[in-house]
DNA sequence: CACCGATCCAAACATACGTACAATTAAAAC
DNA sequence: GTTTTAATTGTACGTATGTTTGGATCGGTG
């Protein structure tokens, strides 16, 4: 790729991370150390700039997360696949993949943007992820019923989320008690957690249907 | 109140909720139906506005959270409190609260905003909250060392902020199926998922100290 | 009525923003 | 070496933003 259709994507996505989406072309522009016009040259417009570096991470963690779907199906031919294990493959590329700390940051960011931004997003990239994601949990939880399955989808992606946006709050809060580099801690910790709260749904599901 | 600053406020809420925080001040004063001057009358800037609007429901939730722990801890004088009711003290007046539902959503957005925004209103509005419910909460799990308990409540504000802000999505994508006005199910579920959450990861500390 | 403080209003201000365009330079093709 | 294509630059346009200002309007008080 051009050079400085790269350094505009690098400034773009870390002063996103830093100050918040909206970010000045003026402001990228100048830390990219290019012209101004160079934005609506090389992208059409500030939103294609912003749907550049969306893509440009959001499609390795998707293929990613795909693929260690893929190797799990494989392991379980027949039966319905671990828990933790579906979770931690769609949890885990999310914090894996090689780039720093500031684009997981941006990437939280992503998921609480305004409806319109968020929903061509959603369908661009995301759809499939979560119709397989929810068919493989769907089998792995056969006696959770669909709405509290989707509610527990929702509390899990929330936790991600909060957690790639506000883990640096945790290394404050905790006089650096906590160990933020330690990314597997972090995976292990959100799987643990979101299985446990399938678990729970599920349970009540199961005693609800046998007082009916 | 003045009526003209409370049309601000409801207008700047509504708004706010529907397409984001970065709303003008001229939409604004439109649809409330006042002058744009208006808001520098009552409200010193843009800024103190954006307070006015976080304070008004801010300020009734974290009392009901406070009242709500007041009232566990009498009825457990002794003993650490039940995790469920922490989780729903903690919890449920977010929800429950008599404002619609443009507020929760407004709410989730909130936590999502840029450092700076959301440092100003955790140190005026949160940090009391925090001291309150971590103190509560580390009685209630005495085996969760102290990093994984702030990681367990960062996963549950997450499932909370996520829920506030994207529910009506939950409605779209199961075709009705999930029914959203029940908050009390919404809560219900809420601290299920989180209790067992919190219990998991206390699960594990244990297994890590029995091993070391 | 005269006065006054509070509220409201229309208009203007300065600034910041995304985009468009013509001119210039660099690179590539022939 | 000339022509063509791609890439960069400086600049300007139109619009939207938050804020300010000076005057109008209204209700109450002496």
């Amino acid at each position: 790729m051009n050079e400085t259709k790269l350094k505009i994507l690098d400034a773009a996505e870390r002063l996103m991370a830093q100050q918040g989406i909206d970010v000045s072309l003026r402001a990228i522009t100048t830390a990219a150390d290019v012209n101004l016009a160079a934005v609506n040259y090389h992208f059409h417009s500030k939103d294609s700039l912003l749907d550049a570096v969306v893509a440009r991470h959001m499609c390795p963690i998707n293929e990613r997360r795909i693929q260690m779907l893929d190797a799990l199906e494989r392991d379980y031919p027949n039966g319905p696949l671990p828990l933790e294990d579906i979770l931690r493959a769609f949890l885990a590329p999310v914090f894996e993949l090689e780039h720093g700390e500031h684009v997981r940051v941006l990437f939280g960011r992503f998921y609480s943007m305004p409806d319109e931004f968020m929903e061509r997003i959603y369908k661009r990239h995301l759809t499939p992820i979560v119709n397989r994601f929810s068919a493989a949990l769907a089998r792995a939880t056969p006696g959770l019923q669909i709405p509290d399955r989707l509610w527990a989808m929702n509390f899990t992606v929330g936790a991600m989320v909060h957690t790639l946006t506000w883990s640096r709050l945790l290394g404050v809060m905790s006089n650096g008690a906590v160990d933020l580099p330690d990314t597997g801690r972090v995976i292990d910790n959100l799987v643990r957690f979101s299985a446990a709260g399938f678990r729970a749904l599920e349970q009540r599901s199961k005693e609800e249907r046998r007082n009916a």
